[in-house]
RNA sequence: GCGCAUGUGGCGUAAUUGGUAGCCGCGCCAGACUUAGGAUCUGGUGGAGUGAUCCGUGGGGGUUCGAGUCCCUCCAUGCGCACCA
């Protein structure tokens, strides 16, 4: 018999040879805190090596199945390189400000930093169940003053910095200053603003001017942009709470509300974004998202001249990719937006005008952009083609956003598509200007083809043209070369409550930065999370905040999370965010590991982030994630039952005929695979079907199922504690990773787990018989024995290395499976087997570790290193095809020749059959692979 | 509409470089042990056929001695979006 302790104040002793996973995971659990076995030192001698999970907002809802995938990965990962001898620093912390909590906190009047506390305690004890080896220590919460302290601090360091045009970097805005003061704004340095000034000028104007014209250049900055305004509820709206233009609660009307709000001049990085990419490893998809967003392209700001009724309007200002195209211009095309429509407008189009523009405000973005149909309306003005003077009509539409470019296009149907399609749709005559390369049916959008009915461009390739027209343009003075960006500078205001307050104040309309020392500036306490005024935000209603003429926005979510990294290093710094020593010693995540849905939003502005705090001397890289690894996402399982329409009688699914049903999701909880726990269903929902009657078919109900998003109203979440407690932390960790590669989604089966559980119980009785008890021993091992070893530690090690951990999963199940064939309970065997699974199933590897005798723990053992020479073969089982159709094998040595073998081969009866007689044309031999007969 | 991703047994998946398709697990079938099994163990399990064989990686086409893998095309599903000129 072999006796497991339990370290505890009452100390009990179990008699037991059995797999205990709950005695033994809570011991170790205890354990590890109790020796501090997860603190990570800043100084080391080992190497580094940063692990880093996306932080969760810790919602009410708590984890559910889909949330640790990526955690329990991350944590392999960890306990891997920390096996390999690295210094591993794995933190985990909550991105504790957003929205849900301030909407609890209204529905409810639970103040959010109460409600989110109680989030991080339930998040806590759920993710401690799994036995991850976050060094707890360093945990950041960025909704804590001690955190957002430094968010503020890092905000105020761009708000008091410009981007250099000439060395393209942050530079403190005193150096803009002096700049001003010595050269006035003309200089390569600065980029072009509404305002030009001399030194002298710069000199002459008040302090408020001069802080007008800084505001221009600061990296954070005050501007005005639209919201999402409803009126009947006094708030602004994010994107998510409008549907079909209005409020998704109450389902009041929304409109576009100008409101001063803050930004982050992320433009002026977007080179270096773009640059930047080439030096990380993020996926390919990943690169291409953030270059399409960022989406740079080369054209000509072209100015053309307008002729309308009312003559107010000179000049219409667009943009375009292909200036050389210009010939072919057919009509332009101006977002419904722009205010000059009202004095372009002719008497004639008036009405059609402005009703259209009424049907535009009408309807959301989504819709917008989601529309197939083709609308617009002549506005009754026309523009006038700079090189040959001829009249083109302006048209109004949808299709065209205001926000990029001028909001303005040269529409070019015969090399645009959706230019073409709203020439056909409004029979607008459509211009050749590439011949044969335009069918007139469809838009051909080459650069390869030559002009034609192009003036001064015939017989020019297109793509030459280009710079020729640009250039033309140039020397008429009515256009110019501009490189444009798709994406735009970052909306960094919201007017919530429950965010990082500006440290700001504001004097006659001019926003002064508070002093280092002021900082934190605390979010004060409030009974009330209404709007203020006219769109404000909470804060504008406390009369103390406001008479300190304090800003009364808040920062947005991203804020916090946009540098939470750099604060793990060095989290109880008071001092600075991060202590340079320290961030030069941990520098970049080496792995990142979270979701695609942050493919463009906080993976940009945390790399903006990153880059900014380079340039001003604060940190020693400038890319914050070295290699990014996407998760995908656990989709739900639900079950269904399906109830005779009208009645109570409910029919498994194998026996739906045609009857009407009403197909009802049920709690995946009371269903095991298909079958439905009848009486759990008759309990379900205080006893809402207590009444029901079933059509079973072979005794049981079974149920439909349908993979969708895991969500509680779908019913068809499964909490971990219950799987946890059930069959073990080490079961659930491994069932996770078993379920299919980490980056791709897939739907969650319970059911599946049993299969994990049953090896790991397998496993143990490689050392622990339950009538033997006690089965390891020190018996010296065969060659089979040594071959499986080493086949297993080569595939472990190098399945974890690239992330496959269903692979390694399914390979430790392959070998423990070829042990028990052979019998084997060879300690020399298995105790380096107990090394290997410890990043899996850390809990039951130190158990069996202890169990074997060691001293210390298996957390820091030495990993196991291959040796070859245990895998070398002499034969090889050849598959012998003919014409490319496996017919047969043969065991052939490895040392043979490929006449050698084409005679073994052509002697052997199978291929003989084949031949018919016949002589091969070829012999394929590829050594160590396979045969291939070409008759 | 645009962008990205994904399609392999009843299910989750495997096949690392173009070289034996279906490893591992679930489920299912049969058996052993058992008072019993939702425990454990053993064997079987892509489809068709008595069989030799044939068919099979979303559909169609192509390259190749050989294609799940490469190319073209179509279809379906999921996710994202700011119709990006």
């Amino acid at each position: 018999m072999h006796l497991i302790s339990i370290p505890d104040k009452d100390q009990i002793l179990i008699y037991s040879m059995e797999y205990q996973f709950r005695s033994i995971e809570k011991k170790w659990q205890d354990h590890w805190k109790q020796t501090n076995a997860y603190k990570v030192p800043n100084v080391s001698a080992k190497p580094k090596f940063y692990v880093l999970d996306m932080f969760p907002y810790p919602s009410g809802a708590g984890l559910h199945v889909g949330h640790p995938l990526g955690y329990i990965a991350s944590d392999i990962f960890s306990r891997f390189k920390r096996l390999k001898g690295f210094n591993v620093l794995h933190p985990m912390g909550y991105d504790a400000f957003g929205l849900p909590a301030e909407q609890y906190a209204i529905e409810h009047g639970i103040h959010p930093a109460v409600s989110t506390d109680q989030n991080i305690n339930n998040f806590r004890k759920q993710l401690d169940n799994i036995g991850f080896c976050f060094d707890w220590d360093r945990e950041v919460r960025t909704c804590e003053p001690g955190y957002y302290k430094w968010t503020q601090w890092i905000f105020l360091q761009l708000f008091n910095s410009w981007f250099n045009r000439d060395t393209q970097k942050a530079t403190p805005i005193a150096e803009l200053v002096k700049l001003f003061e010595e050269k006035g704004s003309q200089s390569s340095s600065v980029k072009s603003s509404a305002y030009s000034f001399t030194a002298t000028e710069w000199k002459s104007f008040d302090a408020e001017k001069q802080q007008t014209i800084l505001m221009e250049y600061r990296l954070a900055y005050c501007g005005y942009g639209e919201v999402n305004w409803c009126e009947a509820l006094g708030t602004v709206l994010a994107n998510d709470e409008v549907v079909n233009g209005v409020s998704e609660r109450g389902g009041h009307p929304v409109v576009k509300k100008k409101l001063r709000q803050w930004y982050l001049r992320i433009t002026e990085y977007a080179d270096r974004l773009i640059e930047g990419l080439d030096r990380i490893e993020f996926s390919d998809a990943m690169k291409e998202m953030q270059t399409n967003w960022i989406g740079k392209s080369y054209g000509a700001e072209i100015d053309f001249e307008v002729k309308s009724e009312k003559s107010k309007v000179k000049n219409l200002r667009v943009y375009t990719t292909r200036p050389d195209t210009i010939f072919g211009v057919d009509f332009m095309v101006i977002a419904p937006e722009l205010d000059i429509i009202d004095d372009i407008k002719s008497a004639e189009q008036a009405t059609a005008v402005d009703d259209y523009l009424a049907y535009v405000k009408s309807r959301s973005d989504r819709e917008r952009m989601a529309e197939k149909k083709i609308s617009g309306v002549f506005s009754g003005a026309y523009a006038l083609n700079p090189f040959n003077g001829q009249e083109i009509p302006i048209w109004i539409s949808e299709y065209v956003l205001a926000g990029y470019g001028t909001g303005a296009i040269m529409a070019v149907p015969c090399g645009d598509e959706r230019d073409h399609k709203f020439a056909q749709h409004f029979s607008i005559p459509i211009t050749n200007i590439i011949g044969k390369h335009y069918d007139g049916v469809e838009a051909n959008p080459t650069k390869d083809a030559i002009l034609e009915n192009s003036d001064f461009l015939n017989g020019m390739v297109m793509r030459d043209a280009i710079g020729v027209v640009i250039d033309k343009l140039e020397q008429k003075g009515i256009g110019t070369r501009k490189v444009n960006y798709k994406m735009r500078d970052a909306a960094f205001s919201r007017q919530r409550y429950w965010g990082e307050p500006f440290p700001i104040k504001w004097k006659n309309g001019v926003a002064y930065p508070l002093s280092e020392n002021e900082l934190p500036l605390q979010l004060p306490y409030v009974d009330s999370y209404k709007p203020g005024p006219e769109g404000e935000g909470p804060l504008a209603n406390i009369p103390e905040w406001v008479a300190k003429e304090l800003e009364t926005n808040t920062m947005p979510g991203y804020a916090g999370s946009s540098w939470y990294f750099l604060r793990y290093m060095d989290p109880h710094n008071d001092k600075a965010f991060c202590d340079r020593s320290v961030s030069d010693y941990w520098g970049q995540v080496d792995i990142y590991i979270g979701g695609t849905e942050h493919a463009v939003g906080h993976l940009l502005y945390s790399r903006m982030w990153t880059k900014a705090l380079y340039d001003l001397g604060f940190i020693g890289h400038d890319e914050p994630y070295k290699k990014l690894v996407n998760q995908g996402m656990i989709q739900g399982s639900s079950r269904f039952v399906y109830r005779i329409n009208g009645t109570n009688t409910f029919v498994s699914k194998g026996l739906l005929k045609d009857q009407l049903v009403d197909q009802i999701h049920v709690d995946v909880n009371f269903v095991d695979g298909y079958e439905l726990d009848m009486n759990a269903f008759k309990q379900w929902r205080n006893k809402e079907y207590a009444a029901a009657e079933f059509i079973l078919e072979d005794g049981k109900y079974i149920c439909g199922s349908e993979t969708e998003k895991m969500s509680k109203g779908k019913y068809n979440t499964v909490n971990p504690d219950l799987l946890v407690d059930k069959f073990g932390a080490d079961t659930f960790r491994m069932y996770e990773m078993f379920l299919g590669p980490v980056e791709i989604s897939k739907p969650w089966d319970t059911k599946g787990i049993e299969g994990v559980h049953r090896f790991l119980k397998k496993f143990w009785r490689l050392f622990y018989d339950e009538l033997k008890g006690k089965v390891w021993n020190d018996d010296k091992a065969t060659d089979a024995e040594w071959k499986v070893l080493h086949k297993t530690i080569k595939k472990i090690e190098e399945d974890t290395e690239r992330f496959s951990f269903n692979t390694a999963v399914s390979a430790f199940m392959i070998c423990v499976n070829e042990l028990a064939d052979l019998k084997c309970n060879k300690k020399e065997i298995l105790q380096p087997l107990v090394v290997l699974l410890t990043p899996y199933a850390p809990h039951i590897s130190e158990e069996l570790w202890t169990l074997l005798g060691n001293e210390g723990s298996v957390l820091d053992a030495a990993y196991p290193v291959f040796e070859a020479k245990y895998l070398v073969e002499s034969t090889k089982e050849y598959p012998i095809s003919v014409n490319g159709k496996l017919r047969t094998t043969i065991d052939i040595s490895l040392e043979l020749t490929q006449p050698e073998v084409e005679a073994i081969v052509l002697g052997n009866e199978v291929v003989q059959k084949w031949l018919e007689g016949k002589m091969p044309k070829k012999i394929i031999f590829v050594k160590g692979k396979m045969v291939n007969v070409v008759i």
